[in-house]
RNA sequence: GGAGGUGUGACAGAGUGGUCGAAUGUACCGGUCUUGAAAACCGGCGUACCGCAAGGUACCGGGGGUUCGAAUCCCUCCGCCUCCGCCA
């Protein structure tokens, strides 16, 4: 969330910044500043009386000492109303920090500079496209009727056991998955991320420090008696790591990946966008994250765009990058770059990466900060990106790389599997 | 899951209900000394909030309570250790 540094000092900006994402703020940001104020003002008096308490104590200590139990009774009596006004004090303090933050919550990330303005995915701006994106969908099959008819992945079976969205893999198809996961983790351990393996469940001051609580609660699975969460994306447990830490200057950047399997609920999904391995409540992924100082953040989120870019050239599927609009991107980032590969037989893009820079939004969830130069504490500015998600991959890959009914598997990701076609 | 123990600053480790934000040691930073380094010595060395400042307030795993006053007593939750049970 924004600091109330940020909204004191930059209160103009921040309002002109968020109505790119649509939104007039105006009203959330003059009430927290009001409620900032009055906040101040009890805190002021409540110290004053905290303080006179303390100095009251102190007395009664030195009387008792000095073995005049009559004067320090006398004193006690003082101390009396001060300690009835100091938990009143407490409370309302205790509201107004309440009020304000439950109006922090509601206010999104503001866009960085380079973020058009706009509503929804329509007014996002096309980066680049790499790569021929041919339409072969009079030619080739969809990833759902290939992927039965070579029996790599099964889908009724996975509805039978489980639950629509959550597809079986077997043979050639376990193997893809298997062979993918280890190609994006090698090429993210060339790059200088140290690879993890964290938990798949997380507690609620996680969901909280990444900002999936109390947004989107009802996009994650709840496990009930224990109050634990499946993770969306291994960005929760990744970037959790660094919860409540200083990290010095020259820890920085921090880069870090890992493998998960991600789970979403995706309620009130239908239709085209959930067929085969459009969309799906479990689905594998490999994560990117890095911890950066301010200063740095821009390049490291180039960085992480040109690694996700490398990917898919070794994959040789036709790509575009967009740089999401404000009101596109999610509540948390500050910029977003979304890479999406060409479907051949449906005809469209899917989405498979979203890079994104959440500067110091999450870090002042996370208290995430950094020593800088002079030994001040700073909050770091945390990054991270799907490098990649694999469903759509997989669909991808099976229609842009069909020839004569089968699939040619991309060079680079021979070794990995272990066959040249399916 | 049951029984017992334990949780203090970057780390190690004291701490009697009253001047403890916390001894001491190590690490770290600055200085003196040295040709340089080491050693030795001197000084500094937590975080957050309020305040122009002086200074004030809060924080000794989390939350609550007793008390004029809690790191110290009580309750509760969490983590860790030991033993037992169960188990891939």
């Amino acid at each position: 969330m924004l600091t109330l540094t940020q909204i004191r000092e930059e209160r103009d900006q921040i309002i002109n910044a968020l109505s790119k994402r649509g939104l007039d703020v105006t009203e959330s940001i003059d009430k927290v500043i009001t409620l900032d104020q009055e906040r101040r003002a009890l805190q002021k008096e409540l110290d004053d009386t905290l303080a006179q308490s303390n100095t009251l104590s102190r007395q009664i200590g030195e009387l008792m000492k000095a073995g005049k139990r009559e004067e320090a009774e006398g004193v006690k009596a003082e101390t009396s109303g001060l300690k009835q006004k100091s938990s009143d004090l407490r409370e309302q303090m205790q509201g107004h920090e309440n009020s304000m933050n439950e109006i922090l919550y509601t206010i999104p990330n503001t866009p960085s500079e380079l973020v058009a303005a706009g509503k929804s995915e329509d007014d996002n701006e096309v980066i680049s496209t790499h790569g021929e994106q041919i339409d072969l969908s009079d030619t080739c099959m969809p990833h759902w009727d290939l992927a039965k008819e070579k029996d790599i992945i099964d889908f009724d079976l996975g509805a039978k056991v489980t639950g629509a969205g959550f597809p079986f893999y077997k043979g050639k198809g376990a193997k893809l998955q298997r062979g993918l996961i280890r190609y994006f983790l090698e090429k993210a351990d060339e790059a200088g991320y140290t690879e993890y393996i964290p938990p798949h469940m997380i507690n609620s001051d996680s969901g909280f420090g990444t900002g999936q609580l109390p947004d989107k609660e009802g996009q994650m699975y709840h496990m009930q008696s224990d109050d634990l969460y499946m993770i969306p994306t291994a960005e929760v447990p990744l970037t959790n790591i660094f919860r409540d830490t200083l990290l010095n200057s020259s820890e920085l950047p921090v880069k870090i990946c890992g493998y998960t399997p991600c789970f979403r609920r995706e309620a009130g999904s239908y239709g085209k966008d959930v067929r085969g391995l459009n969309r799906l409540h479990q689905f594998d992924k490999v994560e990117i994250v890095q911890i950066s100082d301010p200063g740095n953040s821009d390049d490291a989120l180039d960085g992480m765009v040109t690694h996700v870019k490398g990917l898919l050239e070794g994959l040789e599927l036709p790509y575009r990058i967009l740089r999401l609009c404000a009101g596109d991107m999610g509540f948390t980032a500050a910029i977003t770059y979304d890479f999406e590969v060409w479907s051949a037989a449906q005809g469209r893009w899917l989405e498979v990466s979203s890079v994104s820079n959440f500067e110091t939004f999450q870090a002042n969830r996370l208290k995430c900060r950094y020593k800088d130069g002079e030994g001040k504490n700073k909050l770091v500015h945390t990054l991270n990106g799907s490098a990649l998600a694999l469903p759509r991959i997989v669909a991808s890959l099976l229609e842009n790389h069909q020839q004569d009914g089968d699939v040619i598997i991309p060079k680079t990701l021979v070794p990995f599997v272990g066959f040249e076609r399916i």
